[in-house]
RNA sequence: CGGGGAGUAGCGCAGCUUGGUAGCGCGCUUGGUUCGGGACCAAGAGGGCGCAGGUUCAAAUCCUGUUUCCCCGACCA
């Protein structure tokens, strides 16, 4: 391909709409277009990495014996109904009619497709274990879409259905997926953790969602240090067993970043009356602001504050200094204001009666069945450095994350509602247990720039950059250096590497610019220097590697470059 | 769905308070000079200000309605 004929603009200036490393170079790359609300059309180079990124999910799919097949994106409600998600599921899932005014939609996901694909297909034992699987629009009518790629309304998805003829079968199949997903990650270049999950609206009892940790990510993940313990935010209730119950002198409160100590004290009807501090710290790991009162009545020194709050979330000590000992005075929890321990939740949390305000809501334990007519608010689950519930070690860390895939055990859900059955070998009929396996496809392309960018754009790891090779044809008005040029895009090409030609007679500084922005793991360049000394000037898209190479046979080398780089990634 | 912000040239923005028929930077076109990290000079093209009403001699500027987008939160395979 060459550059003077790509179409998507690349430019310097960040759009004022985009938030995240991802939706900015992606955009500033000429990658894409936002359409509308989560919607977007995509150019040539996202395309790409679309495509390579299906090839990889193809492969590891069909390692497993999957069915490539292709299930409707419209189709009609009666298909929803038979589950009983047409009436189960709220305005995420688009409805509309069609011309006769019978009830469509738009499918979000597809095991009522996959289902009724499935269904007349496998009626007898023989045919299972089997897999189904796609590549697929999905359009969800999300309330807020955000984040460039990372949340659409409309996004690319594989989702794989599997059917079996027992758990166990399901069980050791879905291992195998857990496997087959982990390559998949490694494959695309991004290191990602799977996490025990809650099924959500799937139904159905074990699901993994597998996490990219960034700093961008929706989701909250707990993890330890220690061991391998790790859970989202979402299920916390799995954190149990706190130790140091009554006596723990720390209270830790998660507010808006706006309020303030003051406004805290009033509102929790708090009078200075010298037994209960409060120290304020600006973020937690979840970039919150995370107030922290000290029960005046118990001891603590500031070692054990630091660790309760945990030093990495603060690497300014001289202002952690200044909060642990720069507050204004103690304060006092009222009798109308209680603290309370609670273990469910590993940790004390600040309870209070009286007056309510916006701005806080209760996310924790149950009210009514732990302090009756109390008013809970948005008080910490967990925190940094806080005890593992697994292995017991103070060793908790805080990590937001990326959900770039998940798999279900869905059981019967899905079968038995819509009448699936095969006749085992005494002619008994059953409903099949079913599995189901998605990877968000273009979200993960989003996601391997959030976790592989430089201040200059996304650096894509070579099985799924756009081109493999970016030829930067410095001052290609000069005939030697257009003809070197064009002879190596020749020869690469014809070796089956795929280049990117920048055949354009621009600035030195415009056209490495717009390759950074491209993110090409391999960058050659040929300029009247190089063409000076015979040489292509080779070197990696992170800065970590330059050479000069001889002309003569800078096709194979630049080739086997490609070959190892690839290889790193398979291994 | 709650709160906040914003729709003016392909992109980023100014102009609106105090109405007079739209401007700046980048990009684009042409010519020339440059040339290994977003060069310079000169000459051009391109929008009627989200949409619909209203007030007025006159509306991007004031009023009403509407719609779209972005951010925070709630929600969320």
């Amino acid at each position: 391909m060459k550059l003077s004929k790509l179409l998507g603009a690349r430019f310097k200036e960040s759009p004022a709409d985009c938030q995240i490393a991802s939706h900015i170079f992606m955009t500033r790359g000429g990658y894409m277009k936002n359409v509308g609300n989560g919607i977007f059309s995509l150019y040539t180079p996202a395309k790409r990495i679309m495509q390579k990124i299906e090839a990889i999910v193809r492969d590891e799919m069909d390692k497993l014996d999957g069915q490539e097949v292709q299930l409707p994106v419209a189709m009609p409600a009666s298909l929803w109904q038979e589950s009983g998600r047409f009436d189960s599921i709220g305005s995420e899932l688009l409805r509309f009619k069609d011309r006769g005014d019978g009830d469509m939609v738009l499918g979000m996901t597809h095991e009522e497709a996959a289902v009724h694909l499935a269904r007349d297909a496998a009626p007898s034992y023989a045919f299972y274990p089997f897999m189904i699987y796609q590549f697929q629009t999905k359009f969800r009518d999300e309330q807020r879409a955000r984040g460039g790629l990372i949340r659409l309304r409309e996004f690319m998805m594989k989702d794989a259905y599997s059917f079996h003829l027992n758990q166990e079968d399901l069980e050791a199949y879905y291992e195998k997926c857990l496997d087959a997903y982990e390559r998949i990650f490694k494959r695309a270049g991004i290191d990602v953790i799977s996490i025990k999950s809650d099924s959500g609206m799937m139904g159905g009892n074990v699901a993994h969602e597998f996490m990219l940790l960034t700093d961008v990510g929706e989701d909250t993940i707990i993890l330890c240090d220690a061991c391998d313990f790790r859970s989202n935010m979402e299920v916390a209730e799995c954190i149990v067993e706190a130790p140091a119950a009554q006596d723990e002198p720390l209270i830790l409160i998660e507010t808006p970043n706006t309020t303030t100590i003051d406004q805290l004290c009033t509102f929790f009807s708090i009078q200075p009356q010298n037994t209960c501090k409060a120290v304020i710290y600006r973020k937690n790991a979840t970039g919150k602001q995370v107030i922290v009162f000290i029960r005046g009545d118990l001891e603590v020194n500031e070692t054990k504050l630091r660790n309760f709050i945990g030093e990495d979330v603060h690497p300014d000590t001289t202002q952690a200094a200044n909060v642990a000992y720069g507050y204004a005075g103690p304060v006092n929890f009222t009798a109308d204001a209680t603290l309370v321990y609670d273990r469910s939740l590993q940790g004390l949390c600040g309870l209070v009666t009286g007056a309510n305000k916006s701005g806080y809501h209760y996310t924790g334990f149950n009210p009514t069945r732990d302090i009756p007519n109390a008013t809970y608010h948005d008080f910490a689950k967990t925190y940094q450095g806080a005890i593992c519930p697994q292995c017991k070690v103070a060793a908790i860390k805080i990590s937001n994350g990326i959900e770039v895939g998940n798999i279900f055990q869905l059981g019967t859900k899905y079968t038995a509602s819509m009448n699936m059955q095969y006749a085992d070998a005494q002619g008994e009929l059953h409903h099949p247990i079913m599995g189901c396996y998605g990877v968000g496809i273009s979200r993960l392309a989003a996601s391997v720039c959030e976790a592989k960018h430089d201040d200059y754009g996304p650096i894509w790891p070579i099985s799924i950059a756009p081109w493999q090779v970016h030829i930067c044809a410095i001052r290609s008005d000069a005939p030697e250096v257009s003809e070197a040029a064009s002879a190596l895009y020749a020869d690469l090409t014809a070796q089956g590497v795929e280049v990117l030609f920048d055949d354009r007679v621009v600035s030195a500084g415009v056209m490495f610019s717009d390759a950074d922005l491209l993110g090409v793991p391999i960058r050659a360049t040929v300029s009247p220097k190089t063409c000076g000394r015979g040489v292509v000037e080779l070197s990696l898209r992170d800065k970590s590697y330059k050479e000069d190479v001889p002309m003569d046979g800078a096709a194979v080398a630049i080739k086997e470059l490609v070959a190892r780089k690839l290889a790193k990634l398979e291994a």
